[in-house]
DNA sequence: TTGGGATAGATAACATGTTATCTAATTATC
DNA sequence: GATAATTAGATAACATGTTATCTATCCCAA
């Protein structure tokens, strides 16, 4: 009960698993895969798939600070400098500073940036709606929240 | 049956679902989670994350040529040209060409390439043993087969 | 209070990701 | 066998990932 014959995603035979087929690699190609599907609706809109993280986050809680914005893109700090560099030059969104506290920026889309957000998103939910469909609503729950399980596993580790 | 309140990974509470928790995300997270393992094994061999991936392909398939490993590695062409000149100075591997077909390229370890695997692997392998052991290897086996089964059917659009 | 640590962001430097384009070699078509 | 289409890699240009370091502010304890 060891061999997996079936490999369709290397194009030659492998006398190997644990290392090709292994979870990094899964878990990489599966985005990738996903990713795929909205790539061509991001080009149309000349925007990043990082880009559209942060506009999607900032339209969901306006006034985030920039270190919670980066938890929740999953983007580190220094590359979401930049973005937001050039996002804020872009006109998309703007920082301001706190009273209270003059570390912080609270992060909000502008006009535009919401604009943007309400042109961009109904295409992008359909996207997601069809591969919820094809893969079915259920396994992608079930899938979704194994991802979830892991992945608090992981963040307790054993000692 | 459609409000999931638990939200552990965001630390402030959010009225929504279908982006932050959605299913790129979720890969995205959790492959995080699990290079975190491994990285600092990776930092101490002065190496990363995408540098093992190749050797370790071209360990397990030597004379392979740029494409295919392209495709096992999961790196594009254009980072991979760049890494494989880089690692070629390192002479971590080399390049042939091919009698027959000048356009290829052959690419194999050499003996220093070999040496560096030789020495990493078996820690990186029981780093992996580890994470196994802590989610449970019957769960991982069905989720890297749970991932399988979506890139699949991703790779197939409904038309 | 003040001085030492902690925190929020920014920047530097280098590696990789992504799209577009380019070159050279090969194959297919006629 | 000449030409067009294809294929293997390389390169350019820009965006992001990653680690280390830096600055400014804030917080806290002596």
């Amino acid at each position: 009960m060891n061999d997996k014959p079936s490999y369709s995603d290397t194009n030659e035979l492998s006398q190997f698993r644990r290392f090709e087929e292994a979870l990094p690699i899964a878990l990489l190609r599966t985005r990738e895969a996903v990713m795929a599907r909205f790539r061509p609706h991001l080009a149309q809109h000349g925007m990043t798939e990082q880009q559209w993280r942060v506009i999607r986050v900032v339209q969901q809680r306006p006034g985030i600070d920039a270190t919670a914005l980066s938890e929740a893109c999953c983007i580190l700090m220094p590359s979401l400098s930049r973005m937001l560099k050039a996002l804020e030059g872009e006109k998309l969104l703007i920082r301001e500073k706190v009273e209270g506290d003059m570390r912080r920026q609270l992060i909000t889309l502008t006009q535009r940036g919401e604009a943007k957000f309400a042109e961009m998103v109904p295409q992008a939910e359909a996207i997601y709606a069809q591969i919820e469909a094809e893969f079915g609503a259920t396994d992608m729950d079930k899938l979704i929240e194994q991802l979830q399980v892991l992945r608090r596993n992981l963040k307790t580790p054993s000692e």
